[in-house]
DNA sequence: CACTATATGTAAACAGTGTTAACTTTAGTC
DNA sequence: GACTAAAGTTAACACTGTTTACATATAGTG
């Protein structure tokens, strides 16, 4: 027999599987990268093959979840393909769940003074595209001029809501309607 | 002559000062506690008669810079006595300010899966309390009934915005203007 | 095939970290 | 003065990220 545990993958998706694991385990602000190391039962030194830094693993687990994130908000999207508001806003209230699902990840992106290099800015730009798009769809069919400032403002509604949740100043159930009503609110007096 | 160096202080209060350097310099990532120790000219060691942990410490810090932002929110507030929309806009914008000026404070408070104890999520409560108060009496002011709902929607329009210029989704002027527009249009269609 | 180059693993070490334990000093009180 | 408690020190422990030197296997080339 083979090795019985699912030791077939190469090691740099084993890592970054066990990065995942290692970041919902213990959050990013104990992230070990030599606990990850022996979570793919390679040696201390051995992810250095594969990832530059311990900040280049955290890079490429990012974009491997992200890439979760685009399948679902596709599926949203093509969902209420014929409905521009209602996409708008269930792929905004998905957001919110997401992010407050993968909290670790929100706090390696948008952990304020990090000076954030060029790439993970471009992740999180990523990460906005979709509802950035489905923005710009409304704000076409409705005639409005100014689609960016829109789609900012819809941006900062679901951003702001997930650092309330997270806060603990409002509960994820009185967020999420929140959301949900000043979005109506806002796309109605367009 | 005495010591030459401002060593007057007593130890607690020069390393808290000394944390603040750090947390200026070397963010909350690059936290170390044992450099701390040393900016304060004492040994690794003797943060622990003060504080039970580093992460202690770095609640001290907290507390300290948050009486500068009280003590800016009362001004403000007081500059403002009656124009209750200028209180809220500028409240709201002296917030935007602040937390882009400390956004290593910001990732203590809001990084996300941190469970943050009580004691943060108090800390995070009370630094919103102004703009709440404001809201509160901008909602009085005008019969608007739930004036809870309208503090977070604020709140969210806040740290959204905090976010989005974080992460350079948009400029930091832009930022501004866009949310002091959103708040205007917000509060005139009460 | 022999030889080489490259990729990918390892163990061992280094400097730095948070934290603790044992010891010394200092200040105040009976 | 003797005793006690607070507040500092040094030395150590168990970690961490990262580098270096070394081994091995694989692929490509003469």
């Amino acid at each position: 027999m083979e090795e019985n545990k699912e030791v077939t993958k190469d090691v740099k998706t084993r890592l970054i599987l066990a990065g995942i694991m290692e970041l919902e385990e213990h959050g990013l602000r104990d992230f070990s990268l030599r606990r990850v190391a022996m979570g793919a039962d390679v040696s201390c030194a051995a992810p250095y093959r594969h990832f530059r830094d311990k900040e280049e693993l955290i890079l490429a687990i990012i974009a491997y979840i992200r890439e979760s994130w685009e399948l679902l908000a596709e599926n949203i999207t093509t969902a209420f393909a014929n409905n521009t508001t209602d996409r708008v806003v269930n792929l905004t209230v998905a957001a919110l769940r997401f992010w407050l699902a993968n909290g670790n990840l929100r706090s390696v992106l948008m952990s304020g003074q990090d000076e954030l290099g060029e790439e993970k800015r471009r992740e999180v730009n990523r990460f906005d595209a979709p509802i950035i798009a489905a923005v710009r769809n409304l704000a076409a069919e409705r005639g409005v001029a100014d689609s960016e400032e829109l789609a900012f403002t819809v941006l900062a509604l679901v951003y702001g809501t997930v650092t309330l949740v997270c806060c603990g100043s409002v509960g994820i159930s009185d967020g999420e309607s929140l959301l949900r009503k000043r979005l109506f609110e806002m796309i109605s007096a367009l």
